[in-house]
DNA sequence: TGTAGATATTTACATGTGTCTATGTCTCTT
DNA sequence: AAGAGACATAGACACATGTAAATATCTACA
């Protein structure tokens, strides 16, 4: 267990852009996360997945909204998964992506945000 | 003037991402301002400006908070400008930008957002 | 146990991106 | 008009990224 924030834990621990300027640290792991919604694919997967019935999806299901490849769709949920967006779950044959619709609140507080 | 959307405004067009999946295009449009706000120096950049009195900064303030050479402040601030995040003023020798607060909010309510 | 299906990983490649140096443009001042 | 300062543009280069084909891994079931 390391003493290191995680992108998505560091987003939630700061004022909002407008208010005071972001310090090196946490703009450094806040676009880590904003990186990983700047893709097409990854945002509308991202979309996709959260707005599921649930909050989750099979990949199964998300691989035929696409006209990709299959390895190409698990690697952009690996990306969304990594930076903590996305958990991850197997379940028998299938695996589910699941949106962490509490990171998705706290990066819409730090860019828009009007609290501290 | 083109008939066409600019990013940003764009991204005021829709629904929270998990309310209903992104369209193929409202996902090409938003990607387009993440992707921008999606580098540690750029998301500095619009933090210094935004929350800077009067939303708006100079450029020759913008350059020193970084060990960045002035081209690279100017590209990063060009990409943000390019996007509709940024709006840019020349006053006399300098050039100002300001920030589009209406921009981070429709952007913000697109990634957390839960009305419609 | 072996075969089929779902998902991940590896490898490779073309394209995109962040940065710098050098240079250009514009504006004020002398 | 000529020089200086603020900012932008052009060109170049190392590195990151999106994609696909081939292959591996894991699970269920016959």
């Amino acid at each position: 267990m390391s003493l290191e924030l995680t992108p998505v834990q560091a987003v939630a621990c700061c004022s909002p852009l407008s208010r005071e300027p972001l310090s090196e640290e946490a703009a450094e792991q806040a676009s880590v996360v904003l990186k990983a919604l700047g893709d097409p694919v990854r945002l509308r997967l991202m979309s996709l997945v959260a707005s599921h019935e649930g909050g989750e999806a099979c990949v199964c299901d998300l691989n035929d909204a696409f006209e990709l490849s299959q390895p190409t769709i698990s690697h952009h949920l690996k990306v969304l998964h990594e930076v903590g967006l996305l958990d991850r779950e197997k379940r028998g044959v299938w695996v589910y992506y699941r949106a962490r619709a509490e990171v998705l609140q706290n990066l819409a507080s730090l860019i828009g945000g009007q609290a501290a």
